[in-house]
DNA sequence: GTCCATGCAAAGGCTTTGCATTATA
DNA sequence: TATAATGCAAAGCCTTTGCATGGAC
């Protein structure tokens, strides 16, 4: 399992148990680029390990968002959550709310806006979530 | 019925039927500076109609939201939605994902951005939801 | 060996939906 | 009067939890 290296220094740091289950989540999350749903992580998971639980699922990625490794998005349309890699290159979108299109955008106006108010405020800030919601040329077009 | 004059103007803007529960449900929404979630509109709800049902709020927020009356947060920790006026003036928090304090943060970094991405997209941007997340002072030096 | 993580099954909680009834335009 | 909204009850779905077993340190 010569590419748990790297995953192994991470538990290290965060001080938690370095598990096969952990492994191949954690794995999943580094390969994806969009953020998955629990559901979809599950999925991709069962083709490393066959008896991996749906629950250990969701009790690994919320140690991951506890520690900062990963971040829940909740910025879908839909009742459930979205989960990736907490990391500096990450993406925003903007998303129709007629037809859930979505398109990616490439500038983040957070990130500098993160290190102001780690200055002026008295918290540690370890993320964001930010997702712009409209209509798409399409279905603007179909309101009128 | 007086408080519901200019609910009737956005009604019909809309396209939407005037009925006294959405004249109830947005006049919680504009009494409230902050996100509510489904439940405690329905609890405020029903000192204004004992009878109205829960089921009838969820189907008023979610016309409210896909016509852009109100917006949709997903920004709790718990697996529930808040929502409230889609109004300029808005407001923005840092969490603390470990003891659930909030504080509010008077700048919004994303208002200018949504013009810039209205003139160089294609989308018609009604909204955004922004949540920033990390540890307060607290929960910071618990940690060591 | 101790303590934590996992699998399994069941429960919990938020949200949606079908249908008969009621209210709006 | 025709159409859409509501109330009620039930179902749906995502997520969490209790407990016995297994695995990491």
């Amino acid at each position: 399992m010569d590419e748990f290296i790297d995953n192994k220094m991470i538990f290290k740091k965060y001080k938690i148990k370095n598990t096969e289950q952990r492994n191949i989540v954690l794995d999943i999350l580094k390969r994806e680029k969009k953020p998955l749903t629990a559901e979809e992580i599950f999925m991709k998971a069962r083709k490393k390990d066959k008896n991996i639980n749906l629950s250990t699922i969701y009790r690994t990625i919320n140690i991951f968002v506890s520690k900062g490794i990963a971040i829940k998005l909740n910025i879908e349309r839909e009742n459930k959550s979205m989960f990736q890699l907490n990391m500096i290159d990450h993406q925003h979108y903007i998303r129709c709310i007629s037809c859930n299109k979505k398109i990616s955008i490439d500038i983040c106006p957070i990130i500098g806006y993160e290190y102001f108010l780690e200055e002026n405020t008295d918290f540690h800030i370890i993320g964001h979530n930010l997702e712009l919601y409209g209509y798409c040329s399409k279905c603007k077009d179909k309101k009128q």
